[in-house]
RNA sequence: CGGGGUAUGGCGCAGUUUGGUAGCGCGUCUGCUUUGGGAGCAGAAGGUCGCAGGUUCAAAUCCUGCUACCCCGACCA
């Protein structure tokens, strides 16, 4: 590629929209461009990372014996009606009518579709197992599009659908797709964590999230130590304290607090550490009366875990003021299991603890050497905190340790939730006709272009790692324009290099050596040779790594390129 | 959806309080000089000041309405 052929255009100053790092970058490099909330326009350079990423996830995936298809984006609402998804939906899906005022949406997912098609073919046992896979445009209307490309509305995803004969065989298909992904994270050269995660709306039983590591990343994930265990911090499972309670050692003592509401108040102005006090939380029952959750003052509610909970109603909700001031005669901030007469759902580690501090149920008035059993009835126990670093791994030695990351991959095990919701059924070996239990897998294209630059860039841009890279390697000749032999020996090593199945391409842009430089960084090419008339005079080239220190004279030809770039 | 903010040339911004010739930096174009890390000089192009209405002799600036975009929140007792 001739770069002044490609339409780069680099900015040095960061546009105001952006503010997450990778959505700055792919502005800057001109990778991308924003049309509205959440819709970017690629560049043909966008578009050169985007193809190289897609390469990977098409190869691997026929590897594993996918097959691709391609699916429409516009989805008639009749098949969403009657998976029932029509109405569950809700905002994120963006519904449109034609000119017969028929209605449709944008597709944010193709669970119905991929049946729709396979259901007219399928007939036997026989065909089973089969997986299609699509590289597709999805539409989500996000309550609140960010971050670039991180949380566009539109986006790119490769979604593929599994159908099999029993739960075995989709078991199968799940640790292959797994599998899968970890090849094409590995390809990509990237470093990702798998971890056991919480299925969410579409439903189904087992579930993994594949996770760009990157400090900026939406997703607290908890690892162990001995790297037996890894889940979203949404669903890892705090294992219940090993050692018994302690004797209540203070006795209960009422304590003015006058305007202390908050945990870190109450820290504050009883000099206590957090994890003495109890907070105290209120949410709608499942019957309907409110719900008396305590955790240790320093850990936080896991809504997942709390809306399992058969007591508490789902969707998990916050009781209003005034029925707790109703339930316990005082406002939030003031609010304690002793005396209240409905139900109390302690955190184990909370449960686990003697002479905490509690709210007394009267504004300005806490508790202090409060006493399960001896100041309040001992409450039913449950796991309802997120873990924290340093909680035990719960799965075998060692500690957890909290790490960000970017989920960029997920695999589910459906089961036959839209097979039997869209009545896809086939005929088993012994003539019963059956509903195939599905496996979905999705990689967010897209997403995955902006979590890579999260992971990887430097003050000068981005810092591709080499298989995501627009080009392998850029020849930068020095004043081309003067030194006929400059620009000689640049096209010769250009040529080359081409003939060698290098991915290179020539700034033939005749740019001054800094912003020339510049933007080669920005634009993150992992390689860059110079060729300058000093060079050539002592039969060399100058290269760098991209995220090398220094550059080095290497002889002047293609074999020491080729070493460099290929070790 | 609630709260906050912004909207002025391709990009980043000032000007709005106190109404009076629309400005700066970067970028772009032309010429000359310069030439290994975002060059210098000279000249030039480019703006319905988000949209609509109103007040006024006069509106980027004041008033009313609207729109778009960005940020924060949706673990708070």
């Amino acid at each position: 590629m001739r770069l002044h052929k490609l339409a780069l255009s680099t900015t040095r100053e960061t546009p105001a929209e952006a503010d997450i790092v990778s959505h700055q970058l792919m502005l800057r490099a001109g990778m991308i461009r924003r049309l509205g909330a959440g819709l970017y326009t690629w560049s043909p350079l966008g578009m050169r990372v985007l193809q190289r990423v897609e390469a990977i996830v098409r190869s691997e995936m026929n590897a594993a014996g996918a097959l691709e298809i391609l699916m429409p984006a516009v989805q008639p609402a009749e098949l969403w009606r009657e998976s029932g998804r029509w109405d569950e939906m809700g905002g994120l899906m963006l519904r449109i009518r034609d000119r017969a005022e028929r209605e449709y949406c944008f597709g944010p997912t193709h669970e119905e579709v991929v049946v729709d098609f396979v259901k007219r073919d399928l007939a036997s046992y026989r065909q089973l197992p089969v997986n299609y896979y699509q590289i597709q445009t999805k539409f989500r209307d996000e309550i609140r599009p960010r971050f670039g490309l991180m949380r566009a509305r539109e986006f790119i995803m490769k979604d593929a659908y599994s159908f099999h004969m029993d739960a075995a065989d989709l078991d199968r298909e799940y640790h292959n797709m797994a599998a899968t992904y970890r090849r094409i994270l590995d390809q990509l050269g990237l470093d990702y964590r798998v971890v056991a995660a919480d299925s969410g709306a579409i439903g189904g039983a087992l579930s993994e999230e594949f996770h760009i590591l990157a400090g900026s990343g939406e997703d607290e994930l908890a690892v162990s130590t001995d790297g037996s265990y890894a889940a979203n911090v949404e669903t890892a499972i705090v294992a219940p304290p090993d050692h018994p309670r302690p004797k209540p050692n203070a006795e209960l003592n009422r304590v003015a607090t006058p305007e202390v509401t908050t945990i870190d108040g109450l820290c504050a102005f009883l000099d206590m550490p957090p994890e003495q006090t109890a907070k105290a939380i209120v949410v709608d029952g499942s019957d309907g009366d409110p719900v008396l959750l305590v955790l240790r003052g320093d850990h936080q509610l896991n809504r997942i875990k709390a809306e399992k909970h058969e007591a508490i109603a789902a969707p998990l909700t916050f009781s209003d003021v005034k029925s707790i001031k109703r339930a316990f005669g005082a406002d939030p901030g003031s609010l304690g299991p002793a005396g209240f007469p409905g139900a109390v759902i302690a955190d184990h580690s909370v449960a686990a603890r003697a002479d905490l501090v509690v709210g007394a149920n009267e504004n300005g008035v806490h508790l202090t050497g409060f006493n399960w059993g001896r100041d309040a009835d001992e409450p039913q126990v449950a796991d309802l905190r997120n873990v924290v670093a340093g909680d035990a791994n719960p799965d075998g030695e060692g500690t957890l340790n909290i790490m960000r990351g970017i989920e960029i991959g997920h695999v589910f095990q459906l089961g036959d939730k839209y097979s039997r919701a869209l009545d896809l059924n086939v005929l088993a070996a012994d003539g019963q006709a059956v509903h195939p239990p599905m496996g979905c897998y999705g990689i967010g294209i897209s997403r995955l272009v902006a979590a890579a630059i999260e992971q990887c860039h430097d003050a000068a841009g981005i810092c591709w790692p080499a298989p995501m890279a627009p080009f392998e390697l850029v020849i930068c000749p020095i004043g081309a324009d003067r030194e006929p032999a400059v620009a000689e020996a640049a096209e010769q090593l250009y040529a080359q290099c081409l003939a060698q199945d290098i991915d290179v391409a020539l700034d033939d842009r005749g740019l001054r050596p800094g912003p020339m430089f510049a933007d080669i960084e920005l634009i993150g090419v992992p390689h860059r040779v110079v060729v300058s008339a000093r060079g050539l005079k002592a039969g060399t080239l100058e290269y760098k790594g991209r995220q090398a220190t220094q550059a080095e004279d290497i002889v002047f030809g293609i074999e020491p390129i080729k070493a460099r770039i290929r070790e």
